[in-house]
Formats: structure tokens, sequence, C-alpha cells
DNA sequence: CTCGTAATAT
DNA sequence: CATATTACGA
């Protein structure tokens, strides 16, 4: 009665490859070429850590997660130009929203399918790199493993560890936690290859929240939130969109099919802001949008 | 060739 | 400290 597991699978390719259907789904992430083509930081005076302007007219009509650079590199000024190619790009912030589109992303798909390359273009975030994903990727494995290891879950703010003597707290768990891990997707299906599928049509709840830089000052910072809009450092850049190419497609299961549309309705809801042992994280969310 | 992982660099 | 990068086995 199952043999074939592609049921599921199929209606994504609905939605899938079309670059102009998935487009609206599209985030925005900046390439850096266009960063730097546009808006080099010449700054004769320097405007840091203010608000921000330059609201453009968006394209997106949907509150879409954006991913936030780091500035690193700054134009030496003086004489110089660069060939356009052999940029590198900016360190990508993982802010909660975006881990969020990762995780679901990685929930929809399944352990099986859920390899950087397939989660990249499920996340359909322009800019993002497999390796940006298989980085972060394994990290995220990680922390689910050190999870499971200890019979706890990881939402709601139950965090249970202490293993004397070794760090057994290393690090982004606050941002792992962060993110409403659904169920423990953890083993691979041993005997039983079939997974379950989270479509879960969340409650259509708007949420306004009004995300500041918040900055818990804490006695003895770290360099621990600098990355929100690097206001640590007097620095920042701007969102831009932009429009990429899309990826070819590999081959996939093209198998047609017809079924009901399913009605995907995403929510990018992220409370964070979750307090931990004093330490505060924070989600900061621009597209400037409100 | 892509993934998975560990080590390593920034 | 968080990411990126690299190396190597599968």
């Amino acid at each position: 009665m199952r043999e074939e597991d592609s049921n599921w699978f199929a209606k994504w390719e609905e939605e899938l490859p079309k670059p102009e259907e998935l487009m609206p789904l599209s985030q925005t992430l900046i390439t850096p070429d266009l960063a730097i083509a546009f808006d080099i930081p010449n700054p004769t005076s320097p405007n840091p850590q203010s608000k921000q302007q330059q609201t453009p007219h968006v394209q997106s009509s949907q509150p879409n997660s954006s991913a936030e650079f780091e500035s690193t590199e700054l134009n030496g000024g003086g004489g110089g130009d660069e060939p356009a190619r052999t940029l590198k790009r900016p360190r990508l912030v993982w802010t909660p929203q975006l881990h969020k589109r990762f995780v679901d992303a990685v929930a929809h798909l399944g352990i099986k399918n859920a390899v950087p390359k397939t989660i990249m273009q499920l996340m359909s975030v322009d800019g993002l790199t497999r390796e940006n994903v298989a980085s972060h990727l394994q990290k995220y494995r990680l922390y689910l493993k050190r999870m499971q290891g200890h019979s706890n879950s990881g939402s709601g703010g139950s965090n249970a560890q202490s293993l004397s003597g070794a760090g057994v707290d290393p690090a982004m768990d606050n941002l792992f936690a962060s993110s409403p891990v659904p169920a423990h997707f953890l083993h691979p299906g041993r005997g039983n290859s079939d997974h379950f599928m989270p479509f879960v049509p969340v409650t259509p709840m708007q949420h306004h929240h009004h995300m500041g830089v918040v900055v818990g000052h804490h006695p003895q910072v770290q360099q621990q939130y600098r990355q929100f809009g690097s206001l640590a450092n007097g620095h920042f850049e701007h969102p831009f969109l932009s429009r990429q190419s899309q990826q070819q497609v590999q081959r996939m299961g093209t198998s047609v099919h017809n079924g009901s549309p399913v009605v995907s309705s995403y929510v990018e809801d992220v409370d964070s802001a979750t307090a931990v042992n004093g330490r505060k994280v924070l989600t900061l969310f621009p597209t400037g949008e409100d």
C-alpha cells in the first residue's frame, strides 16, 4: 500500500521550481556584487547607528525575512579598483527568522531529503549558498544530538544540562532554542522510511512586534550582540533587494500528478527575546516594514 | 559529485 | 563567539 512515498514530495513540485511562482517567497539577501556596486560606503561623514532610512519601494508584498550580512572589509580607498570578480560574500548572520526557515525546510523535507542543497532550494533565500546551509546544518545536528543524548526537550525554555566538568552549553543554544523545533525529527527511518509532514496550518496570527535593538547590557559583555546591524561597530548596510537567477534544478522526481493545491501558509513567527539566564537574545527584523 | 564530519581559520 | 573554509572519507 505504500511503496511510493513521494506523495508529499509531489506537492512541492508544483510550487517549487517555477521561479515566477516561488519568487513571492524569495527572501532578500544581498549579493556582494550589488552591495558594493551600489553602496560603497565612502563615509566622509560616517552615519553610524542612525536610523535606517532609505526605505525603498520594496516589491515584496509579504513580510519576508531577510538575512543580514555583516559588513566586512571596507574599501581601502585610495586607489584601487578591484576587479569586480573574486568577491567574497560577507558573513551571513543567522537570524532566528532565517533559522526558522531553515528548520521549517528541514522539517518539511524530512531527514532524508534534508540535505544542504535541497534545503537551500526550498528556503529560496536569495543569496544563500549551499555552504552557508551546510555549515549551519552541521551545527544544528550537533545541537539536536546533544539534547537527545540527555533526554530533554528543547522548546519552551527547559534547559537542563549540568554535566560536571565539560561545557555542555556551547553556544548557539539560544539561537537554536529559539526555534520551534518540530518533533525531533531525528532518527532516520530505520525500517520505516516514511516520514510525517507537519503541515500545521498555524493559526494565522497577526502579531505585531516591534523589535528594536535590544541590548541587554550585561556586565561582562562579550561580542555577542554585535551582529545586529553592527551597531557595536558603527557600521551597517541595508538589505538590498536583488533578483537573482535561479539555479537549475537537477533532475528530480518529475512525475505528473494532480492533487489538491495545498494552501501553504507560511508563518514566520518568532518570538525569541527569550531571556535566558540573564542573557537576552533578540530578534531584529527589518525590512523596514511595519 | 554531493554529503558528513572534523579541524581550522577568520 | 559565530561562520567560513578546507580536507577527506563515503
